[in-house]
RNA sequence: GGGCGAGUGGCGGAAUUGGUAUACGCGCCAGCCUUAGGAGCUGGUCCCGCAAGGGUUGGGAGUUCGAGUCUCCCCUCGCCCACCA
C-alpha cells in the first residue's frame, strides 16, 4: 500500500469507538483503577495547540497500553472555561462569553476527537457550567466556615489596562503577566484564602509525592520556609512622658481606660477635660452616626487643647443593639439649650433616657450612671457598656486629623491572627487583649523583629521598619521629622515594584527621628528607619540590621554613615585579636564622647594594635613597635594625611598637655582612658609590662574623619588583605564564631542562635515565602462569590441550598472604573436580602481566580453528574488519588499548589479520603517553532494540528509528537518530520505476514527485546525511543520477504498505542473478528529476547581493536581464547598483564609494550 | 545575585547508567523509477586519510583496564526565583 486512506481509516475507528463508548471508565470493576489526568485546557479561540497534542498523546499511549494490561483506565477531559481572554474578547465585540465559550469548546472537541485520543467523554466537565460551579462555591463557603477566607483590604497589585487585581504570582517583574502593563499598587478590599496555614504541610508533603525533582524544588521554593527568631526590641521615646486627654468626662469610662493601659504597660498619662480646665466641648451641630459624633467631640476638644486627645465613643449597645446617640442627646435634652445645663444635668438626663429604655424592654438599670452602665433584661446576658471603636487618637495641633488611623492595627483577624488596618469581620470583637496590644504598639513598647541570623544580634545597629508598618502609620505624626517620613512613605506606597527594583539596588530611607530601639543584647540605643528594601509583607514588616554581616544592611549602612560592628568572624584565630582591639576601642571612644572632647589618646600596645589595623588598610604589616621600619611609615603617612603630632614618650599628663597645646589648645586628662584601657586586659598589661615604656600617637577627631574617609575609598581595593570582612564590600555572611558578643563571644553560629534567643526573650519561629492567596477578581468571567454583605450582620454565607449563585447576563463587560466588578452595575442582582436577619443586604460582585475551578475538578470527573455532593465519597475512594497527571511546567507551581491546598483542607474536612490529590506529577516540554522561537498565531510560525491530521493523519501526527523528542526537554517543531512518520506508516501498512514464516532467532530476538523496550520506555514516557525501537523492529521486517504472523502482530500491538487508527485497521485486515484494543499487551520473554549470540567486543588498553560473535553466556575463558584468537597479530610484540571480561560485552586485553 | 539543569554530526536526538559513541528520524549526496515532480525506491553520510590507520562527546586536569557517563577547575547556554532579613 503505497498510500494508505487515512481520512477513511481514522473517521471509520473514530466513530466505531464512539459507538462502542469504547473508553468509558467502569466505576465499578474487578480490574485495577488507573486514573490518569491531563490538565483540561482553557478552550481558546485559538484551537487546539501541537503542544496539547504533545501532553494528551504521551497520556494516551498509556492509557492504551494500560488498558491492554487489564486496568481499569479513567482518562477523562474537561474544559477549564472561565478566563480572561474570553472576557476580553467578550468586551471587544460584546458578544456574550457563554457563546463564544459554546464555539471554542464545540472546536477543541472536534479537533481532539480527529486524533483518536482515548478521553472518556461522558465525564466532560465544563468549569462555567452552573452545575459545576455551584460545588465551586459550595467549596469556597466550606473554607468561609473554617475561617480559611476572610475579606482583607490590602495593597493589591493591581493592573491599569485589565482593570483587575492580580495575585502576586501573576506578576512578572513588575508587570502584569498578561498584558504586561507596569503593575500599580492600590488599596481594596479582596476575599483572601489564607494558604499560608498549610505552608507546612504542603511542603513537608511533597517528600511523599512521586514529583518530578524540578516542580518539587519549585514549591519549595515558593513557599520558601526558613528558619529564625522573632525578637522583641524595646522601643524610647526621647520625649517627657506623654500625656493625652480622653474626650468625656465620663468618670467610668476613663477609670476602665486606665486599666487598659496599665494593663498594656502603657506609660500614658490619661486624662479628663476637666483635669487640663476644660468643663465643656460641646458639639454644636448633630452627627448622623456614631463614628462622626465621636470624631466630632474629639475635634471640638482638639480645638481647646494641645494635647492629643483619646476620643471618646458616645454609643451603647444594649443587648447587642446599637442605641442611637444622637436620638438619646435629643431626649435627654428635651428641647433644652446644651449649654444651659450641666454635665451633671445632662448625665442625669440621659440616665433616665436608658432607664426608661430599659424598663421598655423589661429591664432595669444595674448601675451607676459615670461608672459602669449594665441593664439587664430577664433572660438575656447582661451586656455592659461597648463602643463600636474603642478609642480615637486624634489631635488637631498635628494637621490633619483622620481619627481612626492611629487605631489602625488594633484588630486582629481572625484568620491570620495578624493585625489588620480595618476591622473587616463582623467575628472580630473588640476584646481587651487586642485592644492592650494595640496599645502597646501604637506606644511603642516593642518591635518585633524576624531575623534568621539571631546570632548577630550582637552586631544589630540600627533597625529598619518596612514604609508600610503599622507602627509608621499610627504614629506618622509623632516623629520629630514626620513630614519627611510621611513622604518617603507616601512615595513608597507608589512606587510599583517595578521601580522598586529597577532603581538598581540603590537603597534609601529616612529615619524615624524622636524614638529609639534598645538592642536586647548590649542594651545599646539604636536608630530606627524606614526603608523600602524592608517588606511589609515579610516576616513582622521589621528587621534588626546586622550591616557586617548582611550585604542589603551593610549597603544602607555605608550610604547612611552608620556603625558598622563585626560580630562573627570565620575563624577563631581572627577573633582574639580583633575582640580585644574593638573593646579597647570602644571604651576610649566612648569615654572620651561623655568628656565632650576632641582628641583621644592611644597608648602603648593599644596604639600598636590600633596602629596595626589602621595600617592594614594601606600595607600589610605583622606588629609595629616604635623600633620598627613600618612604624615610621605609618607616622609618616599619618603625617600626610593631617597627623598633627606622635609622641613618643611614656605618657604623662605633661606630655598630653603639651601635645594638645600644639594642636588645638583644647586639653584633656588621658590617664585614666588609658589605664583603664590597659587594665582591661590581662594580655595587654603583661605585654605593656614587658615593654615597659609607652609610644603614643594622639589622633585628632578631624584626623579620625578624614582617616575614615580614606579608608572608605580603599575599600574592596584588596580584598584578601583584611580579615575583617566588613571593611570591605564584601560581607561575611555566612556562620562563623561570635566575637564582640559579650559571654556568647567565641561561640560558633548555630549554638548562638538558640541561646541568644531565648537569652533575650525571643523565640524561634519558621517564616514562608508564601503569602495568603487573594481570592477576589473584579471581573465578569468567573464563578460568583457566594457572599453577602449585610449592614448589620457583616458577611454573611450564601445559604448552601441557593447555590449555585449563577452569574447573570449582563449588557456590558467592562469593569467599572472604579475597578468594581461588571456585576456591581446589576442592582437587581446585587441587592438581596441578609440570609441572617432578612434585612436589605448586597451581594458581592467580585468573582473568583480562575484558578478556583481548576483546583478541584479532578474530583469532578469521578462523579461528573452527581448533584446533591460535589461527588460521592465512594467513588472517591475507589478513584482518589490521581495515578498520574501531566502537564505544563508553568503550572507546577500555582496550580498544583492550589489545588494540593484545597485537597488537604478537604482531607481535614474529611470530605476526601487522601492527604494528597496527585500521585505522580510529570511535566511535558513546550513545542517550538522552527526556528526555535516560541509558537504563536499571531507570529504566523504555529502548526495547526487540523491541517496535518487533514494532509497526513491522526497517526503520523501523533507518532511525530511522540518521536519529536525527550517528553520532558522543549523541542522544535520540524515539518519534514511529520512526514517521516507518513513514510514509517505507509512501510507498516506494506509488510506482508503469513503463517509459514516462522519467527526464530535472531528476529525473534530483536521482537522480544523490543517488547520491553516499548514497554518499558512507554512508562518511563521516553517515547521517542520506543518509537525508534519499533522502527529498527521495521527495518528488520524490510528485509525479509515476509515475516510470521506472530511478529506481524505483535508489532501492530506495540505501535498501537501510538497508531491506533491505521493498526485496527491492519488488524482487521488480517482477519481479526474482534479489535486489537481488546487484545492483551505482549509481555517479553526473558529467554528468548535473551537470543543466541552476543557481539564481543575486543579492546586493548581500553581501545576497541576487534569485535566476534560468542554464543551467549559463553564462558570467560572460551571468550578469552576467541579474542586473543581476533587480535593476535595487535598483540604481537606484547604482554598481557591483565584481561578484562565482561560477559556478553567486551573482552579487554591490557599490554605493557615490550 | 541565588537555585536548578544542560552542552554529543548540518538538525531533533540515542547510548543497556562506567563497557563497541553518534542508534532512530530529518536533511544532504549519488543512483534508480519517472514526460516531469517528489511526500517513491536503493545506497551513502562524525572528522583526517587513496588506504592501512588515527582522531572525536564545550575546554583543561584527575580517578579507572576502560569515561559522553564519576571527581575538580574553567567556558557557554537554558529555566525558575529574585532586596524574603
Amino acid at each position: 500500500m503505497k498510500n494508505y486512506d487515512h481520512k477513511k481509516i481514522e473517521k471509520k475507528w473514530q466513530s466505531r469507538w464512539e459507538k462502542e463508548s469504547a473508553y468509558r471508565a467502569d466505576d465499578v470493576s474487578e480490574k485495577p483503577k488507573d486514573y490518569l489526568m491531563i490538565e483540561f485546557p482553557y478552550p481558546s479561540g485559538e484551537g487546539l495547540h501541537v503542544g496539547h497534542v504533545r501532553s494528551w498523546t504521551a497520556l494516551d499511549v498509556l492509557a492504551r497500553k494500560r488498558r491492554a494490561q487489564g486496568y481499569n483506565v479513567l482518562y477523562p477531559i474537561g474544559w477549564d472555561a472561565f478566563g480572561l481572554p474570553t472576557e476580553n474578547y467578550a468586551l471587544k465585540t460584546g458578544r456574550d462569553p457563554r457563546i463564544v465559550t459554546k464555539e471554542n469548546t464545540d472546536n477543541f472537541r472536534r479537533q481532539i476527537k480527529s486524533l483518536g485520543l482515548s478521553f472518556d467523554w461522558s465525564r466532560e466537565i465544563n468549569t462555567t457550567d452552573s452545575s459545576y460551579y455551584k460545588w465551586t462555591q459550595w467549596l469556597f463557603l466550606q473554607f468561609f466556615k473554617k475561617g480559611l477566607t476572610y475579606k482583607a483590604k490590602t495593597l493589591i497589585n493591581w493592573c491599569p489596562k485589565d482593570k483587575i487585581g492580580l495575585a502576586n504570582e501573576e506578576v512578572v517583574d513588575g508587570c502584569c503577566e498578561r498584558c504586561g502593563t507596569p503593575v500599580e499598587k492600590r488599596e481594596k478590599e479582596q476575599w483572601m484564602m489564607a494558604i499560608t496555614k498549610y505552608a507546612q504541610r504542603l511542603y513537608d508533603d511533597l517528600d511523599t509525592v512521586d514529583y518530578i525533582e524540578r516542580a518539587k524544588t519549585e514549591q519549595r521554593n515558593w513557599i520558601g520556609p526558613s528558619d529564625g527568631a522573632e525578637i522583641s526590641f524595646s522601643l524610647s521615646w526621647q520625649r517627657p512622658r506623654m500625656r493625652i486627654v480622653f474626650a468625656t468626662n465620663n468618670l467610668g469610662k476613663l477609670k476602665r481606660m486606665r486599666k487598659l493601659f496599665e494593663e498594656g504597660h502603657i506609660d500614658i498619662e490619661l486624662l479628663m477635660p476637666k483635669d487640663i480646665g476644660i468643663e465643656r466641648f460641646d458639639v454644636s451641630e448633630d452627627a448622623r452616626t456614631l463614628e462622626e459624633n465621636s470624631e466630632k467631640k474629639a475635634r471640638a476638644l482638639a480645638a481647646l487643647t494641645d494635647l492629643p486627645v483619646f476620643a471618646d465613643d458616645s454609643g451603647f449597645f444594649i443587648d447587642g443593639e446599637m442605641i442611637d446617640p444622637i436620638a438619646v442627646k435629643r431626649n435627654a435634652l428635651a428641647g433644652d439649650d446644651e449649654k444651659s445645663l450641666s454635665i451633671e444635668e445632662i448625665g442625669g438626663r440621659m440616665q433616665s433616657y436608658y432607664a426608661d429604655i430599659a424598663r421598655k424592654r423589661g429591664g432595669k438599670v444595674d448601675a451607676e450612671w459615670r461608672n459602669n452602665l449594665c441593664f439587664i433584661t430577664p433572660g438575656k446576658v447582661a451586656t455592659h457598656i461597648e463602643t463600636t471603636r474603642p478609642v480615637i487618637l486624634t489631635s488637631e495641633s498635628h494637621g490633619a486629623v483622620d481619627p481612626y488611623l492611629p487605631l489602625r492595627g488594633l484588630y486582629i483577624s481572625k484568620a491570620t491572627g495578624k493585625y489588620v488596618l480595618e476591622q473587616t469581620d463582623a467575628e472580630e470583637s473588640l476584646e481587651l487583649g487586642p485592644i492592650t496590644d494595640g496599645l502597646k504598639k501604637l506606644f511603642m513598647q516593642s518591635l518585633t523583629v524576624f531575623t534568621t541570623r539571631p546570632d548577630t544580634l550582637f552586631g544589630a545597629t540600627y533597625m529598619v521598619l518596612a514604609p508600610e508598618h503599622p507602627l509608621v502609620s499610627m504614629l506618622a505624626n509623632e516623629f520629630d521629622n514626620k513630614d519627611e517620613v510621611i513622604a518617603y512613605q507616601t512615595a513608597a506606597r507608589n512606587k510599583s515594584d517595578i521601580d522598586r527594583t529597577a532603581e538598581g539596588k540603590e537603597k534609601t530611607g529616612v529615619e524615624l527621628k524622636g524614638i529609639k530601639a534598645i538592642n536586647p543584647a548590649n542594651k545599646k540605643e539604636i536608630p530606627i528607619f524606614i526603608a523600602d528594601y524592608v517588606l511589609g509583607s515579610y516576616g513582622t514588616g521589621a528587621i534588626m540590621a546586622v550591616p557586617a554581616h548582611d550585604e542589603r544592611d551593610g549597603a544602607f549602612a555605608k550610604k547612611y554613615g552608620l556603625p558598622i560592628i563585626q560580630s562573627v568572624t570565620p575563624d577563631m584565630s581572627a577573633f582574639e585579636k580583633t575582640e580585644k582591639v574593638l573593646t579597647a576601642l570602644d571604651t576610649i571612644y566612648e569615654a572620651a564622647k561623655k568628656k565632650d572632647i576632641k582628641f583621644w589618646v592611644l597608648g602603648g600596645l593599644a596604639c600598636a594594635f590600633y596602629a596595626k589595623i589602621i595600617y592594614r588598610e594601606f600595607e600589610d604589616i605583622d606588629l609595629i613597635t616604635k623600633d620598627d621600619n613600618s612604624y615610621q611609615k605609618l607616622l609618616t603617612l599619618f603625617g600626610e594625611l593631617g597627623f598633627h603630632k606622635v609622641a613618643e614618650k611614656k605618657i604623662s599628663e605633661n606630655l598630653t598637655n603639651s601635645i594638645l597645646k600644639n594642636d588645638e589648645g583644647i586639653e584633656i586628662d588621658i590617664g585614666p582612658y588609658i589605664r583603664e584601657f590597659d587594665c582591661q586586659d590581662d594580655d595587654f598589661e603583661e605585654q605593656e609590662k614587658s615593654l615597659n615604656h609607652h609610644t603614643a600617637l594622639v589622633l585628632s577627631q578631624r584626623f579620625v574623619k578624614k582617616f575614615k574617609e580614606q579608608q572608605l575609598k580603599n575599600r574592596g581595593k584588596d580584598k584578601d588583605k583584611i580579615d575583617w570582612e566588613y571593611l570591605n564590600d564584601k560581607f561575611f555572611v555566612d556562620d562563623g564564631f561570635l566575637v564582640n558578643s559579650g559571654t556568647l563571644s567565641g561561640l560558633p553560629s548555630d549554638e548562638a542562635k538558640k541561646m541568644i534567643t531565648e537569652f533575650v526573650g525571643g523565640k524561634m519561629v519558621t517564616t514562608f515565602k508564601l503569602r495568603d492567596w487573594v481570592f477576589s477578581r473584579q471581573r465578569y468571567w468567573g464563578e460568583p462569590i457566594p457572599m453577602i454583605h449585610c449592614e448589620r450582620c457583616g458577611w454573611q454565607p450564601v445559604p448552601e441550598d441557593q447555590l449555585p449563585v449563577t452569574l447573570p447576563e449582563v449588557e456590558k463587560y467592562e469593569p467599572t472604573e472604579t475597578g468594581e466588578s461588571p456585576l456591581a452595575n446589576i442592582t437587581k442582582w446585587v441587592n438581596t436580602k441578609c440570609p441572617k436577619c432578612g434585612g436589605d443586604a448586597k451581594r458581592e460582585t467580585d468573582v473568583m481566580p480562575n484558578w478556583a475551578g481548576s483546583s478541584w475538578y479532578y474530583l469532578r470527573y469521578i462523579d461528573p453528574q452527581n448533584t446533591h455532593e460535589f461527588a460521592s465519597p465512594d467513588l472517591m475512594k475507589y478513584w482518589t488519588p490521581v495515578n498520574w497527571y501531566n502537564g505544563g511546567m508553568e503550572h507546577t507551581v500555582l496550580h498544583l499548589l492550589y489545588s494540593r491546598f484545597w485537597h488537604k483542607f478537604l482531607f481535614d474536612q474529611g470530605l476526601v479520603p487522601s492527604p494528597e490529590p496527585y500521585m505522580k506529577r510529570t511535566s511535558h516540554g513546550l513545542i517550538l517553532a522552527e526556528d526555535g522561537s516560541k509558537m504563536s498565531k499571531s507570529k504566523g510560525n504555529s502548526v495547526s494540528p487540523d491541517a496535518l491530521v487533514e494532509s497526513v493523519g491522526a497517526d503520523s501526527l501523533r507518532l511525530y509528537e511522540m518521536f519529536i523528542g525527550p517528553f520532558d526537554q522543549p523541542v522544535a517543531w520540524n515539518n519534514n518530520g511529520v512526514v517521516g512518520m507518513r513514510r514509517f506508516l505507509e512501510r507498516v501498512a506494506d509488510i506482508k505476514a503469513d503463517n509459514v514464516t516462522k519467527l526464530e532467532p535472531p528476529l525473534e530476538t530483536l521482537l522480544h527485546q523490543t517488547i520491553k523496550k516499548v514497554s518499558d520506555d512507554i512508562e518511563k514516557l521516553k517515547m521517542n525511543t520506543a518509537v525508534s525501537a519499533l522502527m529498527i523492529l521495521l527495518n528488520e521486517y524490510e528485509k525479509l520477504d515476509s515475516v510470521s504472523s506472530e511478529a506481524y502482530e505483535t508489532f501492530l500491538k506495540l505501535l498501537a498505542p501510538f497508531a491506533p487508527h491505521l493498526t485496527h485497521e491492519l488488524w482487521e485486515k488480517s482477519g481479526h473478528p474482534t479489535e486489537l484494543r481488546l487484545e492483551p499487551w505482549p509481555v517479553a520473554d526473558e529467554t528468548k529476547s535473551k537470543g543466541t549470540t552476543a557481539h564481543i567486543a575486543i579492546q586493548i588498553n581500553g581501545k576497541t581493536r576487534g569485535e566476534i560473535d560468542a554464543a551467549i553466556d559463553s564462558d570467560k575463558s572460551t571468550l578469552e581464547n576467541l579474542a586473543h584468537e581476533a587480535v593476535v597479530e595487535k598483540l604481537d610484540g606484547k604482554t598481557v598483564s591483565r584481561v578484562i571480561i565482561v560477559p556478553n560485552r567486551l573482552v579487554n586485553f591490557v599490554v605493557v609494550e615490550d
